[in-house]
RNA sequence: GGAGGGAUAGCGAAGUGGCCAAACGCAGCAGACUGUAAAUCUGCCGGCUUUGCCUUCGUAGGUUCGAAUCCUACUCCCUCCA
């Protein structure tokens, strides 16, 4: 990281700028002086930096949250960096520790693969294809044999190791780590040196993780990485870190329906956390929201709507976000019943002389999963036929044809004579 | 290898012969209030056409009129010692 000729003022521009998009957003740059050398080598030199992200292939469904991190990817690309996407289907199969407070389940080969089809499927909504590269670690893994392995493994220690939280928290509480845990990080941080990457992102609690690489391409002797850490995406209980296995997150493939309302969910304080990572908000924009929003010009519940409109027109088109915003106003605004509910069939072996036990027709319906919740939601007064309140558990419904069923304030069906 | 502790509903956690379908907390669901937010209050929260019945307290047997609770074996987990 020498040679430290003289920059044009052109360069020295295009440096700063660079730095500065580079920066948005980030949660931490190690070190930043770094990538400031690295980045004016770029420029100086026109040769793209190498940024390497690593996807875990165990949880197939790309959600908002990791367009965190996408997104600044794309932003690398934008400025003609490389992108090194490492498909960890070999890592896969031992199962990354981070986070969890016991271990994983490891996948099969061929979940993996499966898993990883559908990730790369999913990508390039985000990134650019063109400057992206695509690496699965088992190709430079699975040749290790046993002395390699050793080998890497004597490059760091045990107590290294226990510096990571969540193995401390597992260590000093008695819960079981299991040595080839410790392989994780070491196979990870591999991974940068077989790429010899410049540049390595991930999520905040991928720190330990990211550094390791760093730690091994020095002992590779290698030029370190710079790392690069993204705020995590709280979910939309706005307590744990997004993610497909919480349940808590909103999809990228979802249905734009599903998108809106997931999104209108998410708390207040949240809100202007979300438009910054995931939309494409300028400054400006932001500052004026959040200004709007302090003063009370603004109604967060409009803000939240503009979010959400955002997020479906990303991910679909504006056509679907206006609909939805639509249908959101009809069903949960005016409290009416939207036009396109599911239609069901009542097969006629289930009437007696047109009539049908209430509890037996909600579970029919499907708008309940037990007979016991028929019970409850009629109990509790959460039950209309036809607009009417249904407070009779062993109410008989006579079926007529596009009846409406409602359950709750959001379940609805429609029931047709079959 | 030795000694000890534990396994209870989605999770955490009480319960140590009948009052246990099992306290309590969390999560979840519904109602009220709202902005399908948060907070709060109320109710529900194994299954069943439900004043009752059926299946559940790690697994399999046993004792008993009666077992989550006692006995036996097994499986898994943890702690300490080596």
């Amino acid at each position: 990281m020498e040679q430290n000729q003289a920059l044009t003022a052109e360069q020295e521009r295009k440096v700063e700028e660079q730095l500065k998009i580079i920066s948005r957003g980030v949660a931490e740059i190690i070190p930043k002086a770094d990538l400031e050398t690295k980045v004016k080598r770029s420029i100086q030199t026109g040769k793209p930096l190498k940024v390497k992200l690593g996807l875990d292939p165990s949880a197939p469904d790309i959600h908002i949250g990791h367009t965190v991190v996408l997104n600044k990817l794309r932003q690398f690309q934008e400025l003609g960096h490389l992108v090194q996407l490492v498909i960890g289907d070999f890592t896969g199969m031992i199962g990354d520790p981070t986070g969890k407070s016991e271990t994983r389940k490891q996948l099969t080969e061929e979940e993996v693969k499966k898993n990883a089809e559908t990730y790369t499927e999913q990508l390039f909504k985000i990134l650019d294809r063109e400057k992206t590269e695509i690496h699965f670690n088992s190709r430079w893994l699975s040749p290790l044999d046993f002395a390699a392995v050793v080998e890497l493994a004597a490059k760091t220690t045990v107590a290294r190791m226990l510096e990571r939280d969540d193995f401390a928290k597992r260590y000093n509480s008695g819960q079981a780590i299991s040595v080839h845990e410790f392989f994780y990080p070491l196979m990870q941080g591999y991974d940068s040196v077989a790429l010899k990457s410049d540049i390595e992102l991930g999520g905040t609690d991928q720190t330990f993780n990211l550094l390791m690489g760093r730690q091994l391409q020095h002992q590779y002797g290698q030029e370190e990485q710079v790392i690069l850490t993204m705020p995590l995406l709280e979910g939309l209980d706005g307590v744990k870190k997004m993610s497909k296995s919480l349940g808590n997150y909103i999809g990228i493939d979802e249905p734009a329906r599903e998108m809106y309302g997931k999104a209108m969910s998410i708390p207040d304080e949240l809100m202007m956390k979300y438009y910054e990572l995931v939309t494409d908000l300028s400054l400006e924009e932001l500052n004026q929201l959040q200004q709007g929003l302090k003063e009370g010009s603004i109604h967060p519940r409009d803000a939240k709507m503009k979010l959400a409109h955002r997020l479906v027109e990303m991910y679909h088109n504006k056509e679907a976000a206006d609909e939805e915003e639509n249908y959101f106003r009809q069903v949960f605004q005016k409290r009416a019943i939207p036009e396109d509910i599911l239609e069901k069939n009542i097969p006629e072996s289930e009437l007696e002389d047109g009539v049908i036990w209430v509890v037996r027709l909600l579970s029919l319906l499907g708008l309940v999963s037990t007979n016991g919740e028929a019970r409850r939601m009629i109990k509790q007064g959460a039950v209309k036929v036809d607009g009417e309140k249904v407070s009779d558990v062993d109410a008989r419904i006579t079926i007529q044809d596009d009846m409406i069923i409602q359950v709750g304030k959001r379940k609805f069906a429609k029931v047709k004579q079959g």
